[in-house]
RNA sequence: GGGUCGGUGGCAGAGUGGUCAAUUGCAUCAGACUGUAAAUCUGACGCCGCAAGGCUUCGGGGGUUCGACUCCCUCCCGGCCCA
């Protein structure tokens, strides 16, 4: 494999929406520009199903060192997910072996929106419970003995819990170790994560030269919010997901608050760098947010959609929002006759039970063909053969009545 | 092992015999407004029921009582202190 030596594409890895770079920079540019082929990953634990636009930036910087013919792995942390990666303040679930499928079954389809797993230079796509689950409990005692407790207890969310007396389990703290063994087992020469990562990925440097006697480099990445203005997180399912429709991201990236839309085009678009700063100025000077945030909106979903959907996610946008109509594409539904429409919107998971569907309609929230719904006992009639019901703001249904 | 405090709705966290389907905040949902699924404001927010009302909830099980989230017993789980 012919590495290549592109600037360019090297100070976009090394910038673009990175936090920091262990040991540094210069010295990770100077490894990329020897010519040396690299390996590299990021690692993933499928805690939840859903790779979001967070994880995007990781992925699409893997894509830049995959064209630079570097050898590149896609890890699920199928192993380390059990555990999971400790969290702010609680002991988090085992996942089971069936959860964990569960929420890994999509992901490899996921991330080739971003990165090749064919090709002549193709994403290795792995599992740590390959190396994980043969350890025996000598390799364990080995492995901890590298550490010491107190360098554990420097992350900050453990010594968070230990002060406010939360619960504190003994297996949480394997995890830094787990990861480590990552690095170790597949002998890379960098890491890749999100800024939150950046404890586990140093521990798992030091591994790295204890073990092999290798540098491993990190590169942390900074870490975005989620529209809610939370981080981003698989568990939470709070992201913009890269399994989304194009519309559905679209309308959650518009749902980010105003002052996102710098970060949102730092970390989640292509944008260069010039224009964002010239969106900034324009925003001073009191031009309507709502453009760029659009515009941000587009430029998220043209990177994993591709411009034509993402096009179509606009429009549809401002035909649904902006101007309240209907969608072009709605589902359609077959729907009985002298149902009662409370019944109706519950089997088709409109309302999750009667109670919510009667709220909705009391709360003005139901319409049929632009006709608001006021009579909670309201029936399907065969007159509504081929309208629209619209629940909320953005949920639609063609009704196909039956007989 | 001993002592002590605690386990409440998606989360945080009130409530200490009836007025508790359970204060409040966050999240969620609906509406108004708008420049947007932003912000702000209003309302809803266990389930069944058109309603009256009913049903099931406050770690598990049992008990006391007309009546328990609240008292007692027991079991499980956790924090802290002592050993």
């Amino acid at each position: 494999m012919k590495i290549i030596t592109d600037e360019k594409m090297i100070d976009e890895f090394l910038e673009r929406g990175v936090e920091e770079i262990y040991p540094s920079k210069l010295a990770f540019r100077k490894k990329l520009m020897s010519g040396e082929r690299l390996r590299i990953y990021q690692g993933f634990d499928p805690t939840g199903p859903y790779l979001h636009v967070g994880h995007a930036m990781g992925i699409r910087a893997l894509g830049i060192l995959q064209k630079l013919g570097h050898e590149v792995i896609f890890l699920v942390g199928d192993y380390t997910a059990k555990v999971g990666d400790p969290d702010k303040d609680t002991t988090r679930k085992m996942l089971t072996d069936e959860d964990i499928e569960k929420n890994m079954a999509g992901w490899k389809e996921q991330a080739a929106q971003l990165v090749d797993f064919g090709g002549d230079n193709p994403v290795r796509f792995e599992r740590n419970n390959k190396w994980l689950s043969k350890m025996t409990l000598g390799d364990i005692l080995k492995l901890m003995s590298k550490v010491t407790i107190q360098q554990i207890l420097q992350r900050d969310l453990f010594k968070k819990r230990l002060e406010a007396d939360d619960p504190l389990k003994f297996h949480e703290l394997l995890y830094p170790l787990m990861q480590g063994y990552d690095g170790v087992a597949m002998e890379v020469d960098m890491e890749i994560g999100g800024a939150d990562q950046t404890f586990n990925m140093l521990c798992g440097r030091d591994l790295s030269k204890n073990y092999l006697g290798k540098e491993k480099f990190v590169r942390t990445n900074k870490m975005m919010d989620a529209p809610d203005g939370v981080t981003m997180s698989k568990t939470k399912g709070n992201g913009i997901n890269l399994a989304d429709s194009p519309e559905d991201m679209f309308g959650k990236a518009m749902s980010y608050s105003d002052k996102h839309i710098l970060s949102g085009f730092e970390l989640l678009t292509d944008v260069p760098v010039e224009e964002i700063r010239e969106i900034e100025k324009a925003m001073e000077q009191g031009e309507n947010p709502m453009i760029f945030k659009k515009k941000m909106a587009y430029e998220i979903v043209r990177m994993i959609k591709g411009a034509e959907a993402a096009a179509a996610a606009q429009e549809n946008f401002e035909k649904v929002f902006s101007k309240k109509g209907t969608p072009d594409k709605v589902t359609s539904m077959e729907v009985t006759a002298e149902a009662s429409i409370v019944a109706t919107m519950v089997s088709v998971g409109m309302a999750e039970s009667n109670a919510d569907a009667k709220r909705k309609i009391e709360q003005g929230g139901v319409s049929v063909d632009g006709e608001k719904i006021t009579d909670i006992t309201a029936k399907i009639t065969k007159e509504m053969d081929g309208q629209i019901l619209k629940v909320g703001k953005r949920e639609f249904r063609k009704l196909k009545v039956k007989k």
